[in-house]
RNA sequence: GGCGCGGUGGCAGAGUGGUUAUGCAGCGGACUGCAACUCCGUGUACGCCGGUUCGAUUCCGACCCGCGCCUCCA
């Protein structure tokens, strides 16, 4: 039995998929105006293992993961940058499916972009505005009636009082109250927009998500899953657009990622101090990058730093290492092991990667074990396991030399980096520890570490 | 001010009413020409004060500290 924590509840609860053996789930992705940044990377990977964790228990998901490709943010940037916006928002799109690629994300069944859905949107705000839920303002602009739901703030905790009184949001004319927020802005001369019953204008924010989510995967499904930053107002919001417009329940689960922090501060585009994904990758192995988020649980608060990617480096290489140079055995032929239950008590109590990743060191000792007894064909097929479990939180599916290999940041190639093994070992072999130090310091030098063994000496970056 | 989350060993990070998290780093030993890798062994923990309990790091209350949202942000 799954559990997972429900924001709406605040609490665990037993996951139980409205249609047995199926899970739908709807994700907020991106607003594309920029590169992907590390946080982006926390929610990818996330429900990256999410998906993969309730597929390997045997459900059929069906992961929906949208992209915004028009906000007034994407109109700002391609304006300063004197583009089209498609053009921008192509040329993000492209960037973000490299940055998942390397991050071992696998691709969401469907990604419905914004811009295909504006019919969809109409249709909802239309729905909205019969049911006085939503009013057309005399400036075109199309403007949710908050008050018009009396569960509005049931997600946040918020209460509708104290977000009119503390009021930080637009105080707008057009806005009969102050936390009511728009559907369609009108579109001024020049600017991008399509055609609706209120004149020429483009979506509001959140009206995009409630629109696709619900034609992709109808008017109630399992799972909404974002950002910690979209709990309020987006989703919120969200609520309160599809429950007023379609009647129904809109998300049974609400899943929340925890925030990124960099130098004990909360990394955001407000604060200027965001990593984008790929500058991380310039320095660190996508791997390395995917091992630190997921040593973590996926709520908690984690902060980014080279001292924690550096032993995620270590630990990671430590479990490649248990790999290394033994074939495991076809998966099909091991069966369950108590590796196996445990692995999946853990993570059936909300996704605990964490405990999961415990599990996976312990085979690992386990396989170090049985090499060093002798006992290899355990050894294969703990390696089987090993591989398997790792595959159900995207890990260690690298054949090991690529892992160790990949990105030494060294000059030398890899022919030369042999070819002075093999001096080394000549030198040894004549007891010339001097000049086969001096090889080995040679090669530390430029980044690259020996390992002897009995068969011999291989080599990866430091 | 409103709402919410958290304080675990040198560091990272799970978890539990009484019994080993795990990893990194450290220390001792084995292996090694010496190292690295690996194996064996090992130390240090649950913010503070009360309460409940036979027993609390784990439940309850107060306090201190940190953080998030309330504004574009994943």
């Amino acid at each position: 039995m799954i559990r997972i924590y429900n924001t709406l509840t605040q609490k665990k609860e037993e996951f139980r998929p409205i249609e047995p053996g199926k899970v739908r789930m709807y994700v907020c992705g991106m607003t594309v105006y920029d590169y992907c940044h590390l946080g982006h990377a926390r929610v990818l990977v996330a429900f990256d293992v999410v998906t993969r964790y309730l597929r390997h228990r045997g459900y059929d998901v069906e992961y929906v993961r949208n992209i915004t490709d028009i906000d007034d943010k994407i109109l700002r940037r391609a304006d300063e940058n004197g583009e089209a916006y498609t053009s921008l928002t192509d040329r993000m799109i492209q960037a973000m499916h490299e940055d998942e690629a390397r991050l071992g994300v696998l691709s969401p069944d469907e990604e419905p972009r914004a811009t295909a859905y504006i019919d969809d949107i109409i249709a909802m705000i239309q729905q909205l505005i019969a049911g006085g839920h939503a009013y057309a303002a005399d400036n075109g602009d199309v403007y949710f009636s908050v008050e018009s739901f009396p569960d509005y703030g049931k997600l946040s905790k918020k209460k509708l009082d104290d977000l009119i009184a503390g009021a930080r949001v637009d105080v707008q004319e057009a806005k009969r109250s102050p936390a009511d927020f728009a559907l369609w802005k009108a579109a001024g001369p020049g600017e991008v927009s399509w055609q609706s019953p209120w004149g020429d204008g483009r979506p509001g924010w959140h009206i995009e998500c409630s629109a696709m989510s619900t034609r992709c995967l109808g008017n109630t499904f399992d799972i909404h899953g974002g950002g910690p930053d979209l709990l309020f107002p987006h989703h919120e919001n969200e609520i309160a657009q599809s429950e007023c417009a379609t009647g129904h329940t809109f998300v049974h689960t609400w899943m929340h990622a925890g925030a990124i922090r960099v130098n004990k501060e909360k990394m955001s585009k407000s604060l200027g101090n965001f990593f984008t994904i790929r500058e991380i990758l310039e320095t660190y192995p996508a791997e390395v990058v995917r091992y630190f988020l997921v040593s973590s649980h996926y709520r908690s608060q984690v902060d980014y730093s080279e001292e924690n990617l550096a032993e995620a480096g270590r630990t990671l290489t430590r479990l490649y290492h248990a790999l290394r140079g033994i074939v495991p055995a076809s998966s099909g032929e091991v069966p369950e092991t108590e590796h196996d239950r445990r692995f999946a008590e853990v993570m059936d109590d909300d996704f605990n990667t964490a405990g999961a990743i415990s599990v996976l060191h312990a085979v690992a000792n386990e396989i170090n074990q049985l090499r060093r007894d002798g006992e290899d064909q355990a050894a294969r097929r703990s390696a089987a396991v090993l591989v398997r479990l790792g595959a159900v939180v995207g890990l260690l599916q690298q054949d090991p030399e690529a892992f160790f290999q990949a990105d030494t940041g060294s000059d030398l190639t890899a022919e030369e980096i042999e070819r002075m093994i093999q001096a080394r070992a000549d030198a040894r072999k004549d007891k010339n520890f001097a000049e086969a130090d001096r090889i080995r310091d040679e090669l530390a030098d430029k980044g690259i570490v020996l390992d002897d063994s009995r068969e011999g000496t291989t080599w990866r970056r430091a």
